[in-house]
DNA sequence: CCACATTTGTCCGTATGTATC
DNA sequence: AGATACATACGGACAAATGTG
């Protein structure tokens, strides 16, 4: 297995996307399905990832509605580094 | 399925014994294998809220050791209140 | 209001990798 | 070298909420 999971990786390019402007505050996220064909992986590490941004509050997932990104979460704070 | 999810249930369990002192910093919890017998599921569950806890700083989980209480983490922080 | 498709949420089972004891 | 234990990933299944027609 690499050094850098998956869950990882897509954590990273959400964040960077959202930090270029890409993908603003108010904005909705590619489906699951999609980011599954856009990474080439199962949905597990995709919803991990999306688990962890909600759980941080960099993302907020709405039942039967999408994953949006929320107002006023601009600046990712980590309480752990590693 | 129930409203309250059994990861929640698990999370709000930890959450308490911490505060309680039932668990302390620096304190070991019951491995996961353990913890599925005690909540009655499957280790999804039980490593969802471990995660959970884990990204938001109140547990820390090392391989091939065991989870523990950091020291410096009374007060859970809930970076999005819903 | 009901039926349907879409999408996220939760859960179970299994396998493999890797670190620790 | 073996046992224990957590981390990651894949597979599938069902529930709940939403939006649309």
């Amino acid at each position: 297995m690499p050094a850098t999971p998956i869950y990882q990786q897509i954590m990273a390019d959400i964040r960077t996307k959202v930090a270029s402007g890409e993908l603003k505050p108010g904005d909705k996220l590619p489906s699951i399905a999609e980011l599954t064909v856009a990474y080439e992986c199962s949905a597990e590490p995709v919803k991990m990832a999306l688990r962890m941004l909600n759980t941080l509050g960099e993302l907020q997932g709405h039942q039967g509605r999408g994953v949006y990104v929320p107002s006023g979460a601009a600046t990712p704070s980590r309480p752990q580094a590693m």
